[in-house]
Order: structure tokens, then sequence, then C-alpha cells
DNA sequence: ACGTGATCATCA
DNA sequence: TGATGATCACGT
């Protein structure tokens, strides 16, 4: 936690209030950080302006952005409508030893114990510099999500562990999926293969299935 | 290579 | 048209 980073939960959120509204160009102008030409050869530029905004600590931490007032945050992709544009990256996923874990102790969990949203206009069509940020919003897994959140991680982490990792596609899991996660398919890592030998195989990570962050997004928005 | 921030772009 | 698999940038 650097000097910058909100000394509590109330003033993350009144920062929120501060962003809400304006243009990705003038939330960049205040930070100093030239207009970003387009999101293709920068893919994390609008969360990276987000945090620098609400001071989030920089860095590639497995941690949560504000660990200290244990809130992760995520931006998040709608459009004019409030529909979900993209799945939402959660964390790297645990390829080799993995036997110990469980979703009790897993960095899923962790990461979206309690989630800062901060949804942004996403579409393509729309002029990256006048995108607007829109409300954010503290939320955190009830009862049932949580259990659908944890059935998708031990189906997922039982194929890993059995040596199954090469059979799961983003198709596994109802709330939740494993994707390739690497800057390109030369990234290679270990992972227990079939028959249990030392195979390799491209990282993966895991993501939060749209009908899932919809359903977060849709339910704050009705009753907002 | 790995973990952070994610969106791109091809193909069913 | 939308989702899956692939990819971009940066810090360590």
């Amino acid at each position: 936690m650097d000097f910058n980073s909100p000394r509590s939960t109330a003033e993350l959120l009144s920062r929120c209030e501060q962003i809400a509204g304006h243009s990705l160009e003038e939330l960049a102008e205040m930070a100093g950080q030239p207009m970003a030409k387009d999101l293709r050869s920068n893919k994390g530029w609008v969360g990276q302006l987000i945090e620098w905004h609400l001071g989030a600590t920089a860095g590639s931490k497995p941690e949560q952005d504000f660990k200290h007032l244990g809130i992760e945050l995520k931006t998040i992709p709608i459009d004019q409508n409030g529909k979900v544009l993209e799945t939402t990256f959660v964390c790297s996923a645990p390829i080799l030893n993995t036997r110990q874990l469980n979703w009790e102790n897993s960095n899923v969990r962790n990461k979206i114990s309690k989630v800062l949203w901060v949804p942004v206009q996403g579409e393509r069509t729309v002029p990256l510099c006048d995108r607007i940020v829109g409300n954010s919003f503290l939320w955190s897994a009830n009862q049932q999500q949580t259990q659908l959140l944890k059935l998708d991680w031990n189906e997922i982490m039982e194929k890993i562990a059995l040596g199954q990792i090469e059979s799961i596609t983003a198709r596994n899991g109802q709330v939740m999926q494993l994707r390739p996660k690497a800057a390109n398919g030369k990234c290679l890592t270990n992972a227990v293969g079939e028959d249990g030998q030392l195979i390799k195989v491209r990282p993966r990570g895991f993501y939060l299935k749209k009908t899932f962050t919809q359903s977060i997004i849709s339910q704050y928005f009705n009753i907002k």
C-alpha cells in the first residue's frame, strides 16, 4: 500500500464517484498520460488508467488491488444497454502441485471475495477517447454464486490434478472457465500428463463467464 | 517464464 | 454474431 492508496473503503468509493461520467480522454489527461491509440496493442490500458485514479498499487503481485481493504478492482466493458462485452480474468491457474489446494484457500476465492466493479463503455464503435466511465459498486458473491464458483473450481482443478488439463476447454464450467493466458502460443509451462509424466502446456487463467458477470451488473443497475 | 492489466480476432 | 482460443504490454 503506497501513500496514494485510499485509506478506507469510503475514500475508495469517493474516488469512484469522482471519475464516474468522465471520458477516458479526460481521465488520461488528469493522469498526465497519453491517450492510447486503441486497445489492440495495449489491452490493459483502461484498467491501468482506472487503477491510477483509484490509487491501486501497481505491480503484478498475485494479491487484491487494495489488500488493506480486502478489495479487488475490476473494470468491465459494457455497452450503452448495460450488456457485458467481455469475460473477466480472475487470476492465473495453478497447474503443478495442486494436491493441497482447495476452494477455501484458492486464489480465485481470495481474489473475488470482494470486487469493486467499474463499468466502462466498451463498444468498439465508440472511439476509445470518448468512452465514459460508469457508476462503480462493491460486490461479494452470495451463497448461490459462491456455490457455483466452487463447483466450477472443483471440476476444473480436479481435471488438472488428474492430468487431464488438455481436455479442459472454455466450455467447461457453468459460471467460470479456464482459458489460455499467455503472451503467445510459444509460452509453455510444466503440467502433469495423463500418465503422470511431465508435459508442457500453455499457461491458463480463470475467467468469469459473461452470463455470470451480466447477472451481477444487471442486478446492480436494476436495483439502483 | 509468470503474474498483473485485459481485449482481439477467427471460426463455428 | 458470439464465444473460444490467442494475443498485447509491462514489471519482476
